[in-house]
DNA sequence: TAATTTCACAACGGTTGGTTGTCGCTGGCT
DNA sequence: AGCCAGCGACAACCAACCGTTGTGAAATTA
């Protein structure tokens, strides 16, 4: 494909060949190749250098797409001046969608998602530290921000429950928090220590829930038949969460209100990174990020 | 890059070389390779499979779409089912734009747009016919379309005058076709035989200008160099047409008026042809296109 | 007509990339 | 605790590939 685009920007073999450092003849076997894999014919020779034929005319700019897309690639990984790297805690849940939505309208922002394997916020923290991620979404208590790092909270998530059609709640248009008092909520694969518990009993100790956050999670699949199933199980999720699950099972999206229980992402990233992506996407995140309602809650830990 | 794709989705090694057809040796040294060749980590290799690297994360996506681009390319050209091949006449005019612009809208369409080498309007209509390009833009007389071929026209570039700053008429709103008598209009590199040649000879002995269309074409910088420098010279461009022109030579763009004369463009295509990308195409150009003047002129062969 | 430039074909050699054979390691099972 | 199955890495070998040199045919230029 390079030595193609070579060939049809300078219009012949030789200067291709001058241009990739190598013969005329290996140019000429390259196409030769080429044309052979494609059964197509894509230079029409001439004695005084070469024009492309209409298939040639075609491949032209799919070439140098796809000479572009390896070079992004190459860039995307490459130590130095790659694209920035934001820790995204798990791609269903809000943040993945946050910085996806500001990836779709700025498409010229160079940045990748990724999940850091452990859940662990200092481990999180670490690699923020240590250049492995840029910038890292979690639930961060203020006092415990170490030294060198700096962390602005940019997305809250509203909780919403989420109830198989046979629930009582199933039909009311939301509920309170202190509704769910007495109602079983299971959040499976919540591992002891983790940021997500931690939230999650502050949640239950402000409303007197019963949240069983214990047991292994036995993927998705088994949560939706568990709670289409059971007229008295019950979950909560993010209401940013591209969760498939009500489409497939009748299952019903609550919102929660009065006051709304969010979850706050707070992005940690190295005190003093001026990258200009991450400016921009922190940014994004502030003006165009969804609103919050008036009256919300939050743990006791976070900061504002 | 395929090897570490089938790799990543698999999870091991062995079951990626099952999936390639080679030897699990070869997808270990396949992955090395392009381990050292990025400098990086891809996989972590466990005793029972591999995991993948945060490099490996950000490298996936980048990874599948190379392959989804090559995938493309090759398409592009295969004969069969490949997406379909509109002549534009040349990259820079109105037709040009318009098929770019319905890409741009429908993402989705699976369309070419290609420039025939030769200009004669018949080959075009036998490159049609052969199913060399699947439609072709030309101003074709409505008694010219041979048996096999639908002909529209979909697309009226409506005429302005392009002169530099020194012209008299440098600083008009606008002028009427008639203004022009008397003024001599200079359109260098239109061949006898032409379409083109066709329509400005019509053009001229409508409203009786002097049109000098004989002489080769020595480029744009030339003609631009002229029309910047001379107080008399003037030349004809059609609305759409995308020259850079006026921009870095203060050249200045006057629409006509009283009558509008346009360039009509027709699309010429298999007659019969079902192909759901043309019929999308041709939707857009009827509904989306530009609003054709009130009060036009065009040659007297042209339908409608 | 001679010289030059274009690309293609043929033969050769080094490198690459695939295969087989084998080992070290880890995790599950007895 | 100890054995075994399975995964991946390393080494040696071999063939195919790829680029090189040398050369030729066709067309343009002087």
């Amino acid at each position: 494909m390079r030595t193609f685009v070579a060939v049809a920007e300078t219009g012949q073999f030789q200067a291709a060949a001058d241009q990739l450092g190598i013969s005329q003849q290996a140019v000429s076997k390259r196409i030769a190749t080429l044309e052979k894999h494609l059964e197509v014919t894509l230079l029409v020779r001439t004695s005084r250098g070469s024009r492309m034929s209409l298939d040639g005319q075609v491949l032209l700019p799919h070439a140098k797409k796809v000479l572009a897309t390896v070079e992004q690639a190459e860039q995307a990984v490459r130590p130095g001046s790659r694209p920035l790297r934001v820790d995204v805690l798990n791609r269903r849940i809000a943040p993945a969608q946050a910085v996806y939505r500001c990836y779709r309208s700025h498409p010229e922002m160079n940045l990748d998602a990724v999940t850091l394997s452990k859940e662990n916020a200092a481990q999180a923290t670490r690699a923020v530290l240590d250049g492995t991620v840029d910038a890292s979404f979690r639930a961060l208590p203020a006092g415990q921000v170490p030294a060198g790092i700096s962390a602005e909270r940019l997305l809250d998530a509203p909780l919403e429950l989420l109830v198989g059609p046979g629930h009582p709640l199933a039909d009311a248009p939301w509920v309170r928090p202190a509704d769910l008092a007495g109602h079983r909520i299971w959040i499976p694969g919540i591992r002891p220590g983790t940021e997500w518990a931690a939230f999650y009993r502050a949640l239950s100790e402000a409303f007197g829930l019963s949240i069983d956050a214990l047991g292994p999670n036995f993927g998705d699949e088994a949560l939706m038949d568990a709670l289409a199933d059971s007229a008295s199980l019950a979950t909560l999720v993010g209401s940013g969460d591209r969760y498939l699950w009500p489409q497939t099972h009748d299952l019903r999206r609550i919102p929660l209100h009065d006051p709304t229980p969010i979850y706050p992402h707070v992005l940690l990233s190295r005190a003093g990174d001026q990258h200009p992506v991450l400016t921009a996407l922190r940014d994004h995140l502030r003006t165009s990020g969804p609103r919050t309602p008036d009256d919300v809650w939050a743990p006791g830990w976070v900061d504002r």
